[in-house]
DNA sequence: TATACGTGGAT
DNA sequence: TATCCAAGTAT
């Protein structure tokens, strides 16, 4: 149909340098099996590969499949999350294996949309579980493949702080034909976006595409748009959170009230960010003003 | 669409 | 020291 996809100039140098460059991850090992991919997926969201690396293996030792953790409590799982942030994550992921084991009869499903029913896999995830442990063709849009596409295709420094339409036309169209080189176009995009064409000093030097890179070919323009948004956390709702939690992770008893007010000198954001870990089910209110992690 | 959501290493 | 940044999702 269209001869531009199934050979488009950037495939054979991003894939042959892939074959050449990949890391050897422990997720990307045939033995890891789809529920290690959709373990490693979770635990990647917004966290780098080197704070994944020892907190993976260890979950997959503990519960080697969906159904072991779903058998044991969601709290358990917020524990083993230990310091890797964000640990709704470590929630959803429990909560995700739960209907694996009720829905799927403990198999990770192979079809995207199921995928996406799940809790904790949006758009991205979904696509890097069918591409990376099912061989799908899918576009897999993570922050490393915008950043490749951006540059080399559209020619600009940074993509948009929200995946845009027009970004996933793009990986669409880049995207080859056939299945399997699709899966390994997607596994080599993401790894170039993390070795290579990093956000900030990419080596461009020992990059595959340099010569065909739209960025490059137009002068390396600084980006001009809106500000890439930071994120303050000093003073934040989200850093009492995390004081909190760590207490209670450390805990294997019920922890008094008076130990969480240690955490944090202002009463009243103490207590909204208390409030907000109960509600979000991270945390369990007993009598007597203990608390614990979820049992 | 904008915002909330953790944590720690790099610059 | 202050920012930036890291394989996003849910609301």
């Amino acid at each position: 149909m269209n001869d531009d996809r199934d050979h488009h100039p950037l495939h054979t140098p991003v894939i042959d340098w892939f074959d050449d460059n990949a890391r050897d991850l422990p997720w990307r090992r045939p033995e890891a099996g789809a529920w290690g991919v959709m373990v490693s997926e979770f635990m990647l969201q917004q966290t780098p590969v080197s704070r994944v690396l020892p907190v993976y293996g260890q979950w997959l030792e503990r519960w080697p499949t969906p159904g072991a953790l779903a058998a044991d409590p969601s709290g358990e799982a917020v524990r083993a999350w230990g310091r890797l942030g964000y640990p709704r994550r470590a929630l959803r992921l429990h909560a995700a294996a739960t209907a694996i084991a009720q829905l799927h009869n403990g198999e990770v499903p192979t079809d995207h949309a199921e995928l996406l029913a799940l809790p904790g896999v949006g758009e991205y995830t979904a696509a890097a579980v069918a591409s990376f442990a099912y061989g799908q063709r899918h576009a897999v849009l993570d922050t490393n493949v915008r950043r490749v596409f951006a540059r080399a295709v559209t020619g600009v420094e940074y993509p948009p702080n929200a995946t845009t339409a027009a970004e996933r036309r793009v990986a669409h169209r880049m995207l080859p034909a056939d299945e399997a080189t699709a899966a390994r176009w997607a596994a080599a995009t993401m790894e170039l976006g993390a070795l290579i064409c990093t956000a900030r000093g990419p080596e461009c030097v020992r990059c595959p595409i340099a010569g065909q890179c739209a960025w490059r070919l137009a002068g390396s323009p600084e980006h001009d748009g809106p500000p890439r948004r930071g994120q303050t956390y000093a003073g934040t709702d989200r850093q009492v959170r995390g004081r909190l939690l760590a207490v209670l992770r450390e805990a294997t008893e019920p922890v008094p009230q008076a130990a969480l007010d240690a955490v944090w000198h202002e009463p009243v954001q103490r207590a909204r960010a208390l409030d907000g870990l109960v509600a979000d089910g991270l945390v369990e209110p007993l009598q007597d003003g203990m608390y614990r992690l979820p049992g």
